[in-house]
DNA sequence: TTGTATGCGTTATCAT
DNA sequence: ATGATAACGCATACAA
């Protein structure tokens, strides 16, 4: 009794044929069984240990009950809580995920895809963040994270960046702030522009403009430590700084300290996605807390109902963020000039 | 052309049969196929964008390219390198990683294990910290990680904790500290207990005896706070506390700071792990760095090299660790009277 | 309600 | 060196 035991072994145990054992197994046909019989063969099958062979299944089905998830990189705190999320919502269907990271290299992530699909998979779960098509027919079920295509044609799930973005900036208007600089993200990627862009709506929305726009090229603290220094550099003055995420605002606390300029005290700051630790820092970030379990769960929620019915239209989720106000914000120094304008609204 | 090319398509195309396709695409066998014959049926696959269906080869062969990667939490900030490490061993060698969370529940990873081997994996890399047995047959391959069973049958690679803690001890003594708590990790999962020992280990080397040991009922801030409560209530005085590790460290700098105890000039405090963060941390944690994304990607090579050979010798890895000083220690005040011992080495 | 027959795509064995 | 054949375990169309 080495070797697992198939579905044959399990009709031999229960007197039965073989077609009749699958047919009790599987839910979906368990009523073209009589229940007697059934609860014979579900008996036979535990005392068997028997699980069904997933290859068989598949080469038969022409699909399986494993899911591919692709990210740039698990190491990047964001992804963490979305592929958790994404695996409960699949564990608690059945599925299993088959994980790949792609370092953000579209040839990477056309190796990863390619090797994904000889697997028989049911869907994939892509959470890339280029913002190029989706390398993969219409045949196949997907659900993008944190990325849409132009096209509405294809299933996504991302947190509402807009609203988080102007809610940093309504905080920093009523607390004064008038003269706001932006340290935007990458624009190759779709969190990067909207940010940036809702920025920008967010301020004209009070009828001000930036004072000062860098790019970095990457959401790292080295590149916000960089991007900070030029734009302090180019001698703009700002109050307050609007980072494109966590890690850039964490490079912009230590181009800040070097400058000799405190925060909050001479320029607030503020991030995006309330990472773990940044409650922690000096001093704790004001940032917008993004729902990433959330994300993944839902992803996977509208990837197994795709793949269910693969005729549904491609949905397009849009979660709510959440402004968490902490200590990296200030009301603008009475000694600080205010705009000519303030007293607009 | 809508579905995919199978190989009876690529040997009608080369005008061959379909064993000899088989035998030409796969490297193991393509020395038995003229390099004539073997290049046209190549360049067939090619023309075709062939990709065999991996369901009937593990069909026909019970194995797969797939490997099985269980861990309690991927949001436990350990677990991303980890398994990032992994991935990259794997993918180097064509095969992919099937990643299942457990949340440290037994009944959860024997469902998911019981899953997984339908799946008709490879072999399993298994990261759960409890220190029960394996549950899996003696067929399977698998490597622990972070972890070994008391029997040494299975291959393991675990980073060398104890030298971490001893170096730790050695720090603070040389730092004139001999009053010393320990804020041990649960006493269920190998890492708690190992440290554990490594303290008392480390601190007789030196003829000094614990001031004082308080055991957590979780690697987590939360109970790092409580169980500083605790060893402080005591009535214990200590000049530094040796955490099991840095998220107990972090509970503990909360903990001192409520009492009004200063760190590290009341007392000093050690982690273990060397999170993302703790760098940036008030005071920076000196802590122990712990090659995570070694681990991982050793562990899959070991894997890999027991599923080549399964009848090679489990080998049992042990990855160097290294001593991270930042300002978390200091050397013990004038004020506080040194112990009657100090002298000593 | 249950049994029979067939095929999914691949590779291993045997024959040529 | 290549071809023919069978079998891996399962699910379904069809027959009974």
């Amino acid at each position: 009794m080495d070797k697992p035991a198939t579905i044959k072994d399990v009709a031999e145990l229960a007197r039965v044929h073989a077609a009749t054992a699958s047919r009790a197994l599987n839910p979906q046909t368990r009523d073209k069984v009589s229940p007697r019989t059934a609860a014979r063969i579900v008996e036979a099958a535990r005392a068997l240990g028997y699980s069904p062979n997933s290859a068989a299944r598949s080469l038969r089905t022409r699909t399986s009950s494993v899911v591919g998830v692709v990210i740039p990189d698990l190491r990047n705190p964001v992804f963490p809580p979305i592929v958790r999320g994404v695996e409960d919502a699949l564990r608690e269907a059945g599925y299993l995920a088959l994980l790949g990271n792609t370092d953000g290299d579209a040839e990477r992530e056309r190796d990863l895809l390619a090797t994904m699909r000889g697997q028989q998979l049911a869907g994939f779960i892509l959470a890339t963040s280029k913002r190029d098509g989706v390398p993969l027919g219409p045949d196949v079920s997907v659900v993008l994270v944190n990325r849409r295509t132009d096209a509405g044609d294809v299933a996504s799930v991302v947190a509402d960046s807009g609203a988080g973005v102007r809610a940093l900036v309504n905080l920093l208007v009523e607390r004064g702030h008038s003269r706001i600089g932006h340290l935007a993200g990458p624009q190759d990627t779709s969190t990067g522009v909207e940010r940036y862009r809702a920025f920008l709506d967010g301020l004209s929305a009070h009828g001000l403009t930036p004072s000062g726009v860098e790019f970095c090229d990457a959401f790292s603290e080295q590149a916000g430590y960089d991007a900070t220094r030029r734009l302090l550099a180019g001698g703009v003055s700002v109050t307050a700084i609007v980072a494109g995420n966590d890690m850039i605002a964490l490079g912009c606390y230590g181009a800040l300290a070097e400058l000799g300029l405190r925060c909050p005290e001479d320029v607030s700051v503020t991030g995006f996605n309330d990472m773990p630790f940044v409650d922690k820092q000096r001093p704790a970030l004001t940032t917008v807390r993004i729902p990433h379990y959330d994300i993944g769960y839902e992803a996977a929620r509208l990837l197994l109902e795709r793949i269910a019915d693969p005729s549904s239209p491609p949905k397009r989720l849009v979660l709510p963020v959440e402004l968490i106000e902490r200590n990296s914000v200030a009301r603008v120094a009475l000694s600080d000039p205010p705009n000519a304008r303030t007293g607009q609204n």
